[in-house]
DNA sequence: CACTCGATGTTCT
DNA sequence: GAACATCGAGTGG
């Protein structure tokens, strides 16, 4: 146990707290980059970095809850530092971790990592080799750290699935529209935030609007 | 190398 | 039928 004298007895590799999500859901988007994402199990424990986010928001029509609530989406409504997993088309997982307080469905897609623990257990789930094909994609990293629905409405601040501080966001944030999302959902919306410079993204920052922040090629 | 297409199960749009 | 995805096969520069 902790021995300290006084003050709060947290450590770098303490799960960050609630309170570090229970804020605006865009703020909290942003500063999820640079920090690492930890899946604890008997099998062996896995570790990224996160370097791709993005928000979901309330009277987003491209939010899973925007049509209010359903059994699918509760845990979207379970308040800050709840964990939403769904399975997409039927096959495959994505993690979700909620903002607001309960009843406000707000959260944030995981939809990319960098690989920084466990990789001998990443790239035996993925059946891959590459590191870039380990955790670039919301689906990939699910797999390759093992979280499905046993995990669904989980809390994101203690194990077996939490996150630490990271370096935070060191280089250039670039911010985009979301993927994957109709005309009809916001697909317009800057709500994709990624750390610029990362090689595990789940797919290129369009072009036009990576200028500013890249130095060259 | 870029792009397209089909197939994969579950949920709700 | 389509969906916050991925993979592999096929086609074409």
């Amino acid at each position: 146990m902790d021995a300290r004298p006084n003050g709060p007895t947290t450590s770098a590799s303490d799960p960050l707290p609630r309170e570090f999500y229970e804020r605006d859901t865009v703020t909290v988007s942003r500063e999820l980059l640079g920090q690492i994402l930890v899946r604890t199990e008997a099998a062996g424990n896995t570790a990224g970095l996160i370097v791709e986010t993005e928000a979901y928001l309330t009277d987003d029509p491209g939010s899973h809850a925007s049509r209010g609530r359903t059994e699918r989406n509760s845990p979207m409504f379970a308040g800050p530092g709840t964990i939403y997993v769904y399975q997409i088309y039927g096959i495959h997982f994505c993690l979700n971790i909620v903002t607001r307080p309960a009843g406000i469905a707000e959260a944030i897609l995981i939809r990319a990592v960098e690989p920084v623990g466990g990789l001998q257990l990443m790239k035996q789930r993925r059946g891959r080799r590459e590191l870039k094909e380990l955790t670039s994609g919301p689906a990939k990293l699910t797999e390759a750290m093992s979280i499905d629905l046993s995990l669904n409405e989980g809390d994101i601040t203690r194990p077996p699935l939490y996150v630490v501080a990271g370096a935070g966001t060191q280089g250039p944030v670039a911010v985009a529209p979301r993927i994957g999302l109709g005309a009809d959902q916001g697909a317009d919306l800057p709500l994709r935030f990624c750390l610029a410079d990362s090689e595990y993204l789940s797919r290129p920052i369009p072009s036009a609007l990576r200028g500013a922040s890249r130095p060259r090629q």
